[in-house]
DNA sequence: TTGGAAGCCACGCCACGTAC
DNA sequence: GTACGTGGCGTGGCTTCCAA
């Protein structure tokens, strides 16, 4: 049974209009009011006056001082205007009369106004629509899209935008959030889905890490294991004894200035040729967007600094 | 599949010129 | 004198091309 409470009548004309019964009920819930004799609901969509959470003890109520859905950095308003959709229809999805939706034209265009009212926010709502668009070409995850939403508006707070395209830092933002986040993607991809070159991406990169202190690390070729063996169809097994030569030859010192990708390529082959599960240098090279001859070059030193003689 | 040669590119370092 | 931009040079990693 729903929770139901007693309504005081506000506006003067709170009676059924079926029994004219004012045995008026407020569902809280469902935001109806009913008639309590003949069960008709007289009005919905009330707006509920109260709180959006509920908080259960003295402690939430002190902590949740803010209501409404959660912010996000995806957005360059963090979702926290209105949006008016281009449908033309009411909530019950039925069209709307001619006076209405002149109506509803005004007020949206009015709302995009206000949405984007200068130059920067133009920028910031651009820019991130780019990286969500990447973000999902890409299939990486939401936390990546909040991760490089935050480095592009710290890299426009700081007036590193200047000078430089949109598309750019907001390529680089991506490929260093992907890299923050542990899910790293290399330029050659990232460039794919990105309306800038590979080159330019690069040299973006750097700057911005550079100017916002970005501290990264270098990407671990352990990191493009699962990702290369599994689109190579290769087993468990595999993965495993790939990322155990990445492990030792690295100890060895021979990861140090090389290519990532390259490296963890190399890697794979050795291991599909121990597991005797194998893949030419050419199919290898193809998922790792890398030439063979890279491949051949990592293989030989890992062989040798693993001891193996292929 | 493998190996070698040639060339490209990014990067760091250094020297030099210019503006303040 | 200092800061900054520019260009030349060397190095290392990588790619392309070709041959075996």
């Amino acid at each position: 049974m729903r929770e139901t409470d007693e309504t005081e009548d506000q506006e003067g004309v709170r009676e059924c209009p079926e029994c004219e019964s004012d045995n008026l009920v407020k569902d809280s819930d469902r935001g109806e009011l009913i008639c309590e004799d003949c069960g008709l609901v007289v009005e919905e969509e009330q707006i509920d006056p109260g709180p959006e959470w509920r908080a259960f003890n003295h402690q939430e109520r002190q902590e949740k001082s803010r209501v409404g859905a959660p912010t996000t950095q995806t957005m360059h308003d963090k979702g926290l205007t209105t949006t008016i959709d281009w449908k033309d229809k009411d909530a019950y999805g039925r069209s709307i009369s001619s006076k209405k939706r002149s109506q509803m034209h005004r007020l949206r265009k009015w709302q995009e106004r206000i949405r984007t009212k200068d130059a920067g926010e133009r920028n910031l709502q651009f820019a991130l629509s780019e990286i969500d668009r990447m973000a999902s070409a890409l299939g990486v995850p939401r936390s990546v899209r909040e991760v490089a939403s935050v480095i592009y508006r710290r890299a426009l707070k700081e007036d590193l935008i200047r000078g430089r395209s949109i598309e750019g830092v907001a390529t680089s933002a991506l490929y260093a959030a992907c890299r923050k986040e542990g899910i790293p993607r290399s330029l050659e991809e990232i460039s794919e889905v990105s309306r800038v070159e590979r080159k330019e991406i690069g040299r973006t990169y750097r700057y911005i890490s550079q100017e916002l202190g970005l501290e990264m690390r270098p990407v671990d070729p352990k990191k493009y294991v699962p990702r290369f063996c599994s689109e190579l169809e290769l087993s468990e097994e595999v993965q495993t004894k790939a990322n155990e030569i990445i492990e030792k030859t690295a100890e060895e010192g021979l990861l140090s200035g090389k290519s990532p990708t390259g490296y963890a390529a190399a890697a794979i082959y050795a291991a599909s040729l121990l597991c005797n599960e194998k893949k030419t240098q050419r199919e290898v090279a193809d998922v790792a967007q890398v030439t063979e001859v890279t491949i051949r070059n990592r293989y030989q030193e890992q062989i040798e600094a693993m001891g193996i003689h292929g």
